[in-house]
DNA sequence: AGCAATTGCACAATCGATTGAGCAAAGCTC
DNA sequence: GAGCTTTGCTCAATCGATTGTGCAATTGCT
């Protein structure tokens, strides 16, 4: 309490310089040529505020002024390489335009998204960036009912402009890698696990939609136990794999690095056979090309997912538009 | 513009219940007992305020609030197992206090570190986390003189109590497990490399000490230049070994992640002879336990740091104390 | 009926920064 | 010297929410 008595305000410098508030909001805030402060003036205020250690209240400053600049994400994961690295590109951007971001872990909470949303809404957020949310659509009514833009990264939404990756092709191509592997492995043909992810969610499907486009291009049916949609937990991949026994895959799409985490658990209590198998993931880790037995991995392109996203921010569009990005596809062999 | 013409305001909906703005303000931020409004009165609002989409103006709130419940930190990546744990579950803590977290990546650039830490003490927050700060001292000198309490997390300063891994302690026992791991290998036996760091961060010194220490308690002297302080880049870590040419080392300390990918692609170009490498690496991920060679990684203990830290947030101590967490050391033997 | 206590508000000032408008002083031109 | 223009400020209102204080109406008690 008493420390924030002790934080100095433009009223306390005008004291000091000998000048209005006024004045001192002019030169601090950089527009005292357009206001006609004079440079001597300029000069004793900026020399009073640094030995006072004056910093501006944002707060009382955003009250009055007509642009927060303030754009908001809500994010699911933090301790994902994905998203992590969403979270520091998208801050590096939103800097380099002049925005002060504001990102929020959700974990895939649809009640702390929606509450997140709120809040960067009472923030005065300009914009806010929905990231993965398990229900885009009711964040974008809600930003839509305040005023906020929106646009939805990641999973689409359909009142909002949307970026996403091309979940399809890549997982068609990175399915046809695995198949291909598999055929030149002896006694390995044959449909493919899809390990990980929830069916309900956009990406999930589409990359299944691929899995299995890749297999009927070779005429393979996909039996419906070989879906495994066992949400984003690496426990439970690793369990639903051990629940196959030991007539277990020998030809692996893992959804997601969380679920590869469960999946490489697996493999090694899998002892000699563990040699045989061979799998590829979407997503990209940079230590999943030296795990043994994967031949390929999905990276989403985030730079450029991103570019997109503050090309839609810079529009203000109204339409709802979905933008795919290509994603990039890493072989190992 | 326009669309921010449209957020209502408490005066808004007084108007709409017929009441006073104080009362409006009293029935949305929850006083409205405490100050005498009746119940009938209370649901009114709150039905107008739901169905006119209101959402407070917390700047407004916080210009006569006494506290902002604002929570700062200064983080180095979100793009690291470790950093992005600790954002993650910095948030979680945050939230469970009631605290708002506002989380800025600084990419271990003190400028940007510093102006970070300005810009969250203009948004009145009322602590502020430096993580893994260049330089911890300039940024505590910042907030005590605008008030702003300060707690250093991961890398220590003189002048804000701190909270660090025991760096010494597990870096000791994780080079005793390699040295034991290479004394049982023929032909592998003594000094093994340390890479990756800069010495002049306290951790890297930190564990360089653990690393020396263990080595002397075996009698073996470590040649000055089995030390590559690479830095956090994994291309440095990969060319820093490439340049040791065909005496290549057999047994390797890898400080933080970063520097291991370097080492597992370093490792990759060795041929038949990557087999005989034996590493362990300070830090921990999901995937290292998995990579030929690893024998070994020590995980930072985040959940028990961040309990620290916010031990301290609400003990306001003046102290300068640096309090020291235990890390788990994993063994993949 | 009169007085005291309680209920249920409204009023007005406040918070710190911004900005439109106005005015005095200085300088310039005829 | 008079009038106009420019310079260099200051004043006062505003932004939206909060909170201390006060007062009218109602209820309860004697």
């Amino acid at each position: 309490m008493e420390t924030s008595r002790k934080k100095p305000t433009i009223y306390d410098l005008a004291g000091l310089a000998g000048a209005s508030p006024s004045a001192v909001s002019s030169v601090l805030n950089g527009t005292w040529q357009k206001r006609r402060i004079s440079r001597s003036l300029a000069e004793r205020v900026m020399r009073i505020a640094g030995e006072e250690g004056y910093a501006v209240n944002v707060q009382a400053s955003l009250l009055r002024r007509e642009k927060s600049n303030i754009v908001g994400m809500i994010i699911p994961k933090y301790d994902n390489r994905y998203f992590g690295r969403i979270a520091e590109e998208f801050e590096t951007m939103a800097r380099a335009r002049g925005l002060f971001p504001v990102i929020t872990c959700t974990r895939r909470d649809p009640e702390l998204e929606f509450e997140a949303a709120r809040e960067l809404i009472s923030y005065q957020a300009e914009c806010l960036i929905a990231t993965g949310a398990t229900d885009p659509d009711r964040i974008a009514s809600l930003c839509k009912s305040a005023g906020v833009q929106v646009i939805n990264l990641d999973l689409p939404g359909a009142l909002a402009p949307s970026v996403v990756s091309d979940n399809f092709t890549a997982a068609q191509q990175l399915t046809e890698l695995i198949l291909h592997k598999c055929d030149s492995d002896p006694g390995s043909g044959g449909a493919l696990h899809f390990v990980g992810g929830r069916l309900s969610d956009h990406n999930t499907a589409m990359r299944l939609r691929g899995f299995l486009t890749a297999h009927e291009s070779r005429g393979i049916a996909v039996p419906e136990h070989h879906i495994l949609a066992t949400g984003y937990s690496a426990d439970r991949a690793a369990s639903a794999l051990e629940r196959l026994g030991p007539a277990h895959p020998l030809g692996l799409f893992v959804n997601s690095t969380i679920s590869l985490e469960g999946v490489i658990r697996w493999r090694s209590s899998l002892g000699a056979a563990q040699s045989r198998l061979r799998f590829g993931c979407f997503d990209w880790d940079p230590f999943g090309s030296f795990l043994p037995g994967n031949i390929g991995m999905v990276e989403q392109d985030v730079p450029r997912m991103l570019d997109r996203v503050f090309e839609l921010m810079a529009s203000r569009t109204l339409s709802s538009e979905c933008q795919t990005v290509p994603c990039i596809l890493r072989k190992f062999v």
